[in-house]
DNA sequence: TGGCGGCCATGCGATCCGCGCATGGACGGG
DNA sequence: CCCGTCCATGCGCGGATCGCATGGCCGCCA
């Protein structure tokens, strides 16, 4: 049984003879006879009864035509929806972004998105950049922002989308002496105690480290603390120094002073999605639009950033 | 969009990959790649991930999916009924049949067909032979018990399946002199007051006009009444004599004197079908059930019939 | 009552779709 | 580093199915 039977079928009840049904259907009059003798074969009974005057549905024709109705419907329910899916007026996405960007851009750009796109469902979910890699491999997301850290690229089968390079800046208590300058020299952290995490849960942390490295030396790593809040914490109160991404300073306190370095170590901050998944409308609207957020955000930020005070 | 289609996507859904849905299709794996990427070109977008390992739905696949199990389901019910319908597990049948015979052997009939075919759905109407023919000619009706009066067969697009001829037989006061004897010959019934109806209104009464002009003479057509149980009041009030067909006495009255005719008139009652419906399992399993209830009906009524009582 | 027109079924030839086979490329595992 | 698995594509062919033409049937109308 084909969809072309069932269209067959109903345009044969509708229109009330077989000719007639052809012209509708854009098809000659034998086709459409020879189509609705196989649909009869293949039923093993006759569904139209054929009269001079033109053709009318037997019992178990009118049984068969309420399901090809219903069946022709849902095709064509179906149709509509990949047609919505496709030009983003319907579908879903599932989108999982970190802590520091949803306290920056990332919220514009899901709002920028859904004013866009009011009929695509978004499914948000806070993940970080680790888990976050896993999570789009086995499908459980479709967007992914993540920093790629130390690496140049995204991982095989990703597609990385960059969003904006985010510096880590120096956090110094307020009575350090490094806190007069305004720039701070990578080298000058050298053997002063410093907060940095392990960089295997951490992979801005090995941003840190390689920022030391590449100045000839190996941070003082006192703390060990991968919690940017809680970082700070120490660093107000004069235990240490600490290097911060400044979307993780959107919250800033004032008892800490911010210096940047000046080796202008960046984390690069992403839109990740699956290679295999190019091609998805939906997918390339949202990194759209969190790039658009991030780009204006970086905008700014930039005029006020650094300013002392 | 084909349901060749939606069974390849449901396949690849289900087994995870192109292969082995092909395998389960029994198509070969490039016949099924090929599908999905016709399917993906009328979607306008991706349907399913290709990753080394398999393949995965997307998004939209997933959404197109759920049209797929829905529609191939109500396919599958499509088929499961039609099934049902040809071999009697289901369906319908409209049958009517007029007065008489309702009186007598079409009860059994239809209950015959009801214990035989438990999951068919009778609908009866009692109707007269001549509209019957009318609403079989509409398809209002499937089968119809009728008259054929003094037709030698159905008229042209009907066909008529013989259940009984039904003779006529005479109905006299008690005390009519034609009374005495066992058998009355139509020549004699000549002058004598007779209860007939209009020919136009009534067959039968056709069939007793003509029984009188085969003899010879044109009868005294006192009483122009087509409505057996008022003639048999008229009869056994000694006004005229009436032909009744046999079955119309099944409810005897005491009060009138029953006795063939020698020209054994009759009327030959059928099961009438559209010529267009032969085929129909369903109206063919109606007609044996109607006819061999009539058997048993006319086997048991012919052994007590023409009882002098 | 006989021609006529509408409706449907069927034979025939040609076309195009779609399958199978064979091949190539990509990725992961041993 | 090779091999196995998975998917995409080029090629050739077989068959499904369409259009055209024809024939039969019935009803209408003159």
């Amino acid at each position: 049984m084909e969809l072309l039977h069932l269209r067959v079928l109903r345009e044969v009840a509708r229109r009330g003879s077989i000719s007639a049904a052809a012209d509708a259907l854009d098809y000659t009059q034998p086709a459409v006879s020879r189509q609705l003798a196989m649909l009869e074969r293949q039923a093993a009974q006759p569904l139209v009864e054929r009269t001079p005057r033109g053709a009318r549905l037997t019992a178990a024709g009118e049984a068969l035509l309420r399901h090809a109705e219903d069946i022709l419907a849902r095709v064509d329910a179906a149709h509509a929806e990949m047609e919505a899916i496709a030009t983003l007026r319907g579908g879903r996405v599932r989108i999982s972004a970190f802590p520091s960007t949803v306290a920056s851009f990332v919220p514009s750009g899901l709002r920028a998105f859904g004013d866009r796109h009011p009929d695509v469902q978004v499914k948000f979910e806070l993940v970080e950049p680790g888990p976050a890699v896993e999570l789009l491999r086995q499908g459980t997301l479709d967007v992914a922002v993540t920093s790629l850290s130390l690496a140049p690229g995204p991982p095989a089968g990703f597609r990385a989308h960059p969003l904006v390079d985010d510096p880590f800046l120096i956090a110094l208590p307020p009575d350090h002496p490094l806190a007069d300058l305004d720039e701070v020299p990578v080298a000058a952290l050298a053997g002063e105690p410093l907060i940095i995490g392990s960089p295997q849960t951490c992979p801005d942390c090995e941003v840190m480290l390689m920022a030391c490295e590449m100045r000839g030396f190996t941070p003082n790593r006192a703390y060990v603390v991968d919690d940017y809040g809680a970082a700070l914490g120490l660093v107000a109160a004069g235990l240490a120094a600490a290097m911060i991404p400044e979307l993780a300073l959107s919250g800033k306190r004032a008892d800490v002073v911010i210096r940047p370095l000046d080796a202008r170590p960046v984390r690069r901050i992403v839109a990740m999605t699956l290679d295999t998944q190019s091609g998805s409308a939906v997918n390339d609207a949202m990194v759209t639009a969190l790039a658009d957020a991030a780009s204006a955000y970086g905008a700014v930020r930039g005029t006020a950033s650094f300013a002392r005070g």
